[in-house]
DNA sequence: TGAAATGTTGGGGCG
DNA sequence: ACGCCCCAACATTTC
């Protein structure tokens, strides 16, 4: 008998153990050196922004427990640091999941060519997401650029995804005692502690993933499509930052859902999952989707600079309810509910007429779910430059969207404490509220909470101008 | 995965 | 009984 073969799993974006077919994979040559690269250099725009930094370290602190400290940690180049240790441990396979962000596509290609070139297999496996991107084409042979037809026709009628597989028993993992020390010595959390007002909300790590799934599973996902839009309500799964790590897979999630007992309400949050396929299949597609229209006319887009509007939209102090609230939410907890996600970037795109792209950063680097594909995707989509995208003209009103999602104002009051003794009917428009109304909610307009920062009306006027202006100059 | 403007319809009050 | 107006309520169009 010879010595076992020695194989590294390069975790990036599977931090999981069950259902990882790279990892399950790679513990079939008999030893693992399980390994995570920070390498920031190479992400550049992608690198990790400090609420993702923040449950990357906790998430990773996680994975290094649950290999009984087994998992070895780097900063810096990873072409250098995997060609490194495939030489000083004699590796024989490297094993990863493949991942969609356009830089790791860039560097995978490096790294796999250097691998080959030095006689050690490459392995690369399926395992972010349910269908692979290059799989799914129209019966004439093109891409798809609508999502209804991508998930009904294209995904559902496509080969069901993979089924999970559990996690590899008695795998004989090693590692690396000239990693760096600790996950700490990746310096991922912050130096002043707004972390604190995050924790409570989360539970991170592949066991939290689950039991979080679970509990969305036992009281939530039946009544899903119709309490899905309530803001207040714990109706979403919040899973969103956990199928970003890895914790979760996505099969897990679709097979736990999907195959059990369907119904209408079950199959929108099918529908969700599609929208997340569809966002990374539109990356794979487009991979300048993070920094450029996909609709060539919004390149001429009258956009404006406004850092004064800009500062009060990331603070949330527009003076808008509904807006504050979410973007409060976000700074608060590191997620905003997705319905808040479309008043807030309408607010900014439309009625501040900002470049989606001054939202896509502050989202990038405020978000624990933030992913190259759903946040680019998004913002494209909300406003009007995406394929499939809401058109410009569709400008939410916050006002009437909190009316309408927050009935009995219970959002508003939990992230907008000093508007909380207001009267329900003026929540959502507290300008309106005559003077007396304010005086006994304690609420004094411009000093406890500000006036709007613009005018609904008169910024969804002009826009919609310059919308239609952009529209002629482009025929 | 809008909102606002405009159009249509039908019931009720009233002369 | 009838025409007229008003105006919800709903539908359609437009941005």
């Amino acid at each position: 008998m010879s010595a076992p073969k020695q194989a590294i799993h390069w975790f990036r974006q599977d931090l999981r153990l069950a259902d990882n077919p790279a990892l399950s994979q790679a513990a079939k040559h008999g030893s693992v050196l399980p390994i995570y690269i920070l390498d920031d250099a190479a992400a550049g725009m992608h690198a990790p922004g400090a609420a993702s930094r923040w449950w990357l370290h906790h998430s990773l602190t996680d994975l290094q427990q649950r290999l009984n400290g087994a998992l070895s940690v780097y900063m810096g180049d990873s072409v250098a640091i995997v060609l490194e240790l495939v030489t000083r441990f004699n590796v024989t396979a490297v094993h990863w999941t493949r991942d969609y962000a356009p830089w790791r596509v860039a560097q995978d290609a490096q790294v796999a060519e250097a691998l080959r070139e030095r006689g050690v297999a490459v392995s690369v496996h399926s395992g972010s997401l349910l269908w692979e991107p290059d799989t799914i084409v129209k019966p004439d042979g093109t891409r798809y650029g609508v999502f209804t037809p991508f998930y009904q026709r294209g995904c559902l009628e496509a080969p069901a995804p993979r089924r999970p597989i559990p996690e590899p028993q008695s795998v004989r993992y090693q590692s690396d005692s000239l990693a760096l020390p600790s996950i700490n010595a990746l310096n991922l959390l912050p130096h002043n502690r707004w972390d604190l007002s995050l924790a409570p909300h989360w539970d991170i790590g592949e066991l939290g993933a689950h039991r979080r799934f679970n509990l969305f599973v036992d009281t939530q996902v039946d009544q899903y499509k119709d309490r899905r839009d309530f803001p207040a309500e714990p109706s979403v799964s919040r899973l969103s930052p956990h199928l970003h790590f890895g914790e979760v897979s996505p099969n897990q999630l679709w097979h736990a859902v999907y195959a059990s007992s369907m119904n209408k309400q079950r199959a929108h949050f099918c529908t969700e999952l599609g929208w997340r396929e569809f966002a990374y299949y539109m990356l794979h597609h487009h991979p300048t989707l993070p920094h450029t229209h996909l609709q060539a006319k919004f390149n001429a887009f009258p956009w404006q600079e406004d850092p004064v509007v800009l500062d009060l939209w990331q603070r949330g102090e527009t003076g808008i309810p509904m807006v504050d609230a979410g973007m409060r939410e976000l700074w608060q907890t590191g997620y905003m509910h997705n319905r808040l996600r479309m008043i807030a970037g309408s607010f900014l795109v439309k009625n501040a007429r900002m470049h989606w792209r001054h939202g896509e950063r502050w989202f990038w680097d405020t978000l624990v779910d933030a992913n190259p594909a759903n946040n680019s995707a998004s913002w494209q989509w909300v406003a009007g430059s995406g394929s499939d995208a809401a058109p410009y003209f569709r400008v939410f009103n916050p006002v009437l969207q909190g009316q309408k999602f927050d009935p009995d104002g219970a959002y508003i009051r939990r992230y907008i404490p000093e508007l909380a003794a207001l009267p329900t009917e003026y929540l959502a428009h507290p300008w309106t509220a005559p003077a007396s109304v304010l005086a006994s909610a304690g609420v004094q307009l411009g000093i406890t909470y500000p006036e709007p920062c613009l005018d609904l009306e008169k910024t969804r006027a002009s826009a919609l101008a310059a919308f239609q202006r952009m529209n002629a100059e482009s025929v």
